[in-house]
DNA sequence: TTGATAGGCAAGCCGCTACTTGCATATCGT
DNA sequence: ACGATATGCAAGTAGCGGCTTGCCTATCAA
C-alpha cells in the first residue's frame, strides 16, 4: 500500500481499468477482462489483468470485496488527488496562454 | 516526440526536474544537476539527468535552446493537459463532498 | 462428494529503463 | 591555438515490469 500513484498510472491498461471502474463500479475480474477484450481488443490473460489490479491495489486506487466466489473490485479515487495536487502549480501555465489568447482576440476582433 | 506523458511522469526525478523548471524556467543542465543534489541529496551523474531530460523532451514537456556552450531547458506544460483531462472524470468523486458542503451552506445560510 | 467456476500464488522469460563509464563535440577564455 | 567548460552520444549492466504458464485454493451447484 502507498506505492507510487504515478507509476500505477503509467500503464495504459491500468488507466483503462480505472476508467472502466469509474463508469461501472464494483466489477469482478472476469467482467473487467471481458470488457477490456471487447472494447479495446486486448488479448491478455486473466492473470495479467489480475496483476494489474494488484498494482492498483498497492497504490490504494482499488479495494477488493469478497462476494461468494467472486472478488469485486471497487474504485478508490482518493490517491488521485496527489496527482491533482502535483498538477496544480502547472495549471497556471496553460491558463496563462489561454488568457493571452483571449486578450489577443479581444484586442484584434 | 509525442511519447507517453504518463510514463514520463512516472519517475520521481523527472517530476522534480519539472518542478524545478516550473519555479525557475530556462536552466542549464549543470544548474539542474546542482539543484537536485543540494535540495534532494541525489547522487546522480550528469548523464543520468541528461537522459531524464531527453525523456521529457520526447514527451514534449521540455524544449532546449542553445545558448553558447550551454543548453537551456525550458518547461512546456501543454502535454500535462492530457493528464488533467484524464483526471477530469475522477474529480467529481472527491468534489462530491465539497459540493454537498456547499449545498448545505446555501440551504442553511 | 464431485465437478465446474473464480481467482490467487509462484516461477520464468524477455524487453525496457535507469544508471554508469568512456569518448566525441562544440564553445568560451586566454 | 589550447585548455577548460558544457554537453551529447554510445555501449554496457543490473534490475524491474509486464506477460505467460502451471499449480493451488475456495466457493457454488448438482
Amino acid at each position: 500500500m502507498g506505492e507510487d500513484v504515478f507509476k500505477a498510472l503509467a500503464d495504459l491498461t491500468r488507466r483503462r481499468i480505472l476508467d472502466e471502474l469509474a463508469e461501472r463500479d464494483g466489477r469482478a475480474l472476469a467482467e473487467i477482462c471481458a470488457w477490456l477484450m471487447t472494447k479495446h481488443g486486448l488479448r491478455l490473460s486473466r492473470q495479467a489483468i489480475s496483476q494489474h489490479l494488484a498494482v492498483l491495489r498497492e497504490a490504494g486506487l482499488v479495494v477488493v470485496r469478497m462476494d461468494g466466489k467472486q472478488r469485486v473490485y471497487a474504485l478508490r479515487p482518493e490517491p488521485l488527488t496527489k496527482v491533482d495536487q502535483w498538477l496544480e502549480p502547472y495549471r497556471m501555465f496553460w491558463s496563462k496562454r489561454l488568457d493571452a489568447l483571449e486578450q489577443h482576440l479581444e484586442e484584434n476582433p
